[in-house]
DNA sequence: TCGTAGGTAAAACGGGCGTTTGAATGCTAC
DNA sequence: GTAGCATTCAAACGCCCGTTTTACCTACGA
């Protein structure tokens, strides 16, 4: 059968993201996302070796290509001379913004990706620490740059609060229905711009 | 034997709410939840009838109280006649803060409810609603009163990202050690300052 | 003292879980 | 064409799930 036009694996992992974002990790079983990938049970121990594995490979995927452009437009910025913080966080939030509005299944993993975040996953932490740990740090050591006020602690806070408010808004992009008139091109940039003013305002507070 | 000074009802509340925040609501099971609470496996069925009806009772221990505390400071800080943002925000973040750091089992449930944030449960998301629902109103309002420069919709989508960002970080705070040197008191204090900084230069964005 | 109601206990219910097995199939290179 | 490999498949593995059942204990009012 498998008359489908992509492979078993990109099957297995599109349908896991799906029923991951709706259902959660202990809640979506391997029976559900082989049936919903039209797939044996089977296939996801023979290509993927386990459930957990599974789970890191869902987040590879996007997350490759997402910290790639994120670190594309973070050089960028860098590379204009008046760069503020604003364009700093546009570098961290449209790469993830477009992924969330994406017609594919990048809005399920905006909403994956949040609750990674709530979960405090150690093994989870763990992966993405080793992999992308830093695209973080990059970030990190640009905003500090720019907010040489705050003392290494408060930073550390701000941004910690930065990125859990940005992870939970973007995954509520997905969801929530833009109003009748609006383009979805116009949408993503009002929710680009409401999200970047707010966080650099934070950012910024005395 | 039930020698404990709790309740056997107490007992699986204050079980399934450690559990619910260390592994989720579908990675909890009510096997874990009973031998944790020291009580037979039965009694979750026939103290609650069902696990779903133990989550929503699991909220409703703690948010009366929350509530309670918010709605009474909200009134508090409206009786002042020059209430402003900031006072709004800590009337919202204080109680939340103080049951994160509490040394009962509060910090467990802030976890908790950052999960269920997340996981835009639809059964639970009406409970908390129909429930709590005219809180958030009621925090509507004077925010609405004091940002009389914000349409509606933007409104909305900042009280929104603020209370999923408040949220997230209120959580983390249970997570997060303070520094030595600090006492609790200090840490809580310095932490709603954060919070209350970085929400109110959020909403007052332009 | 007995009957009864409220609570606890152990055991079992049917079913779903992640994983493994071994045979059947498709595909490529010789 | 056939050997060899990668993939798919149905079936089963043992285990844990939420829930129910049935019996037993205990306390208290009649």
């Amino acid at each position: 059968m498998n008359s489908q036009h992509f492979s078993t694996k990109e099957r297995i992992l599109g349908a896991a993201e799906q029923l991951f974002a709706r259902l959660g990790f202990a809640g979506a079983s391997l029976r559900q996302v082989t049936a919903a990938a039209n797939v044996n049970l089977a296939a996801v121990n023979y290509h993927f070796g386990s459930k957990e594995n599974l789970i890191n490979e869902v987040f590879r995927r996007r997350l490759d290509e997402l910290n790639a452009h994120r670190l594309q437009a973070l050089d960028q910025a860098l590379a204009r001379p008046g760069a503020g913080l604003e364009d700093l966080l546009a570098a961290f939030i449209h790469p993830a913004l477009d992924l969330s509005l994406d017609r594919g299944g990048g809005g399920a993993f905006v909403r994956v990706l949040a609750r990674a975040y709530a979960e405090h996953n150690d093994a989870l932490r763990k992966f993405l620490s080793d992999n992308y740990g830093h695209v973080m740090k990059r970030f990190h050591a640009a905003f500090a740059q720019r907010l040489p006020d705050l003392d290494k602690e408060e930073l550390y806070w701000r941004l910690d609060i930065v990125a859990g408010a940005l992870t939970y808004a973007m995954a509520d992009f997905g969801v929530i229905k833009r109003k009748s008139g609006v383009t979805e091109q116009q949408h993503r940039e009002r929710s680009a711009e409401h999200l970047i003013r707010f966080a650099a305002a934070g950012l910024r507070a005395p």
